[in-house]
DNA sequence: GCCAAAAATGTGAGCGATAACATCATCAAA
DNA sequence: TTTGATGATGTTATCGCTCACATTTTTGGC
């Protein structure tokens, strides 16, 4: 007799009152979710068959294969991934830790993140007002309860990174927007570079310098910037304007806009993201100096407005979704494989020339113009 | 003796080989995570006590108390979220579903929804490329696995509302952003409200009608906001010009722009969004149509940099965030007391005056202008 | 100072799945 | 035809936790 030995059915053994509907079996659409069991009595096999069938176990004759499928559907049966995961010790669930994921290139990597994860993980995500190393380690925390198999971080400040130094070594975790200093596994922008490069086409343009609107220091993609920035300057051999920063805002940019408009002798500015020289281009305009030809900016981020702002925005395109991708396949290469951390890739950002950008006005024009 | 009685220690019984260091007890940092019934061994209590400990049980004597969580603390013992959630039939995990978290609106909300989760849920997010029913109940499945206890749903789109009314009626489910045609609980501003708004006040300045650049129709709010323009166009006896639908985008702001520009009876454009706003003001400024003397145009949802595009934009303010916040409000009370669904809750808009629109040009400026 | 009620703690059972092992059926080779 | 190896299936024991109930200890009233 190959029905179950001691449960007749699936009534609760002893006393329990957990207001089941304590029904023999499957019953179409009511009640609490159909359990493996149910399915097995259904199909007329074992719980372990079907389990089989669920995880695609080669010895199972297809006929038997087709009966359990059709069991399953019939009462709509969904594999319980807690009981599963107990067993497993695989939740095939990943976290993301995200600063202000409000911001474009957070909210993008997510997205890429996310979406890359689709198939295979479910994600789970936290986003932190502050990145101190209480509130870091303490959302860590929540997702090993959780029994996350990785971490990802998207938060690139410098505060971040030391909290990370804390977490436990055998938990795969990768994080983006990172400077390589860090001893993790990171995914980023080569933000020196591009940097560089929007120096340098601003040099070339026959600017004697450029200005440089830095965002908040703590951030390393800000102080990554900046530094390439300066190793253009040196190399040009131009002189280095004293450092400006900004908080990443069209305000900040707007503001420090005000000030830099009364500066004649300021005739290039690099700024260290898109919105902030959005801010900065519209202080320029309302104190009369016309953008690109009484002072070029460039941006960086070409954030996809940025193409239709007045003038369209000359900048430095980070492919933001692309590093979401490639973190998350940092990460799964780390879970599968669980190299050791320390990988530091470097994507390249692209230079897209705009409007914003021009050579210096000869001296009859900035005259004319002041 | 109140040691294990069947198993010494925690020693897999049998030949159980799953990489285990099949050590004694608990060792601090090593090996596999610790679970209760090492707490309980190392408190002196049994693993029922240590339950209770954790879940706040009134009956454990203070003393007891301590002592357990002195022992959670040593080991660092975290409690296995699938094992609980097995046996309480609880997860506290909530799942978001959104379509393209990379616009403005739906990230901000989804973050306003993780930021008010953050003590109590998790967040669970799955963005989806298309919303069509079958990715979309896909999606309700994989969350369904998970347990998850209740799903947001941040897909404006006509498409998104019909696949959720084919998702099973027991799960608590908060959509926003959805007309509140649909039959289910729904979170949204009141797009028509203030489109109305935006109308009027251009209506007001002295334009003598308002032409309107929607968004793509498959979205709930760029109708309702067709269906504010409209109404407030009647109301006031104006001339209805043609609708023109946008994608949301700056490109398809800036070539409906150039169209528009050509047209010199165009005096008044309410823009379907922010960005599209942008797009159409370069077009036209470029076109040698001056915002606002020459064309007035407002827009909607009052991005961050929208203060800084030149002009200023006038524009309808949604507050995403709290948007977001009270999704999950209502989703937690759905949760909590069950209440039926159908509850349509809206947030108004606030207009927000800028630089923008201003009153039609007279003859003589008309006439100069083009 | 003794007994009932209440408080504190301990003891199995079982949530729903998979892993390991046992068992039965099937088929090729001797 | 019989035997050994393989294929297909069933059985039992966990995973780590909470529930219900059993048991022990404490408290309070006479």
């Amino acid at each position: 007799m190959p029905s179950s030995p001691r449960n007749p059915g699936r009534l609760g053994p002893g006393g329990q009152a957990r207001g089941k509907t304590a029904v023999a079996g499957h019953r179409p659409g009511a009640g609490r979710p159909p359990v493996m069991a149910d399915v097995a009595q259904l199909a007329g096999v074992s719980h372990q068959t079907v389990s089989r069938v669920l995880n695609n176990h080669p010895n199972v004759r297809p006929h038997t294969r087709e009966k359990v499928l059709e069991a399953i559907q019939q009462l709509a049966y969904r594999p319980n991934a807690a009981a599963r995961a107990l067993v497993t010790r695989r939740t095939h669930t990943l976290g993301v830790i995200s600063i202000d994921s409000t911001l474009y290139g957070p909210a993008m990597m997510l997205d890429g993140i996310e979406r890359a994860a689709q198939h295979g993980y479910f994600v789970l995500i936290a986003s932190l007002p502050a990145l101190d190393r209480r509130s870091m380690l303490d959302t860590v925390d929540r997702f090993l309860g959780h029994s996350v198999e990785g971490i990802i971080v998207i938060a690139p400040q410098t505060s971040a990174v030391a909290a990370l130094s804390h977490v436990p070594s055998d938990l795969p975790l990768v994080a983006v927007g990172c400077g390589t200093r860090a001893p993790l596994t990171s995914v980023a922008v080569d933000n020196t570079a591009g940097a560089s490069t929007a120096t340098r086409y601003l040099l070339d343009l026959g600017h004697e310098t450029v200005y440089h609107v830095a965002g908040p220091s703590s951030w390393l993609d800000a102080r990554e910037r900046t530094d390439g920035w300066r190793a253009a300057l040196r190399e040009a051999g131009a002189p280095e304007p004293e450092l400006i920063s900004g908080d990443w805002s069209a305000r900040s940019g707007y503001q420090i806009g005000q000030e830099l408009a009364r500066r004649p002798e300021v005739t290039a500015v690099f700024c260290s993201n898109d919105v902030i020289a959005l801010g900065l281009i519209r202080a320029l305009t309302e104190a009369g100096r016309r953008v690109p030809e009484d002072v070029s900016v460039v941006g960086f981020d070409d954030v996809p407005e940025s193409g239709f702002y007045l003038p369209p925005l000359t900048t430095v395109r980070q492919d933001f979704s692309e590093l979401g991708r490639r973190a998350l396949d940092a990460l799964v290469q780390r879970i599968a494989h669980g190299g050791p951390p320390g990988d530091h890739l470097r994507v390249p950002p692209e230079f897209v020339v705009r409007a914003s950008a021009a050579p210096p006005a000869g001296a009859m024009l900035r005259q004319a113009g002041s």
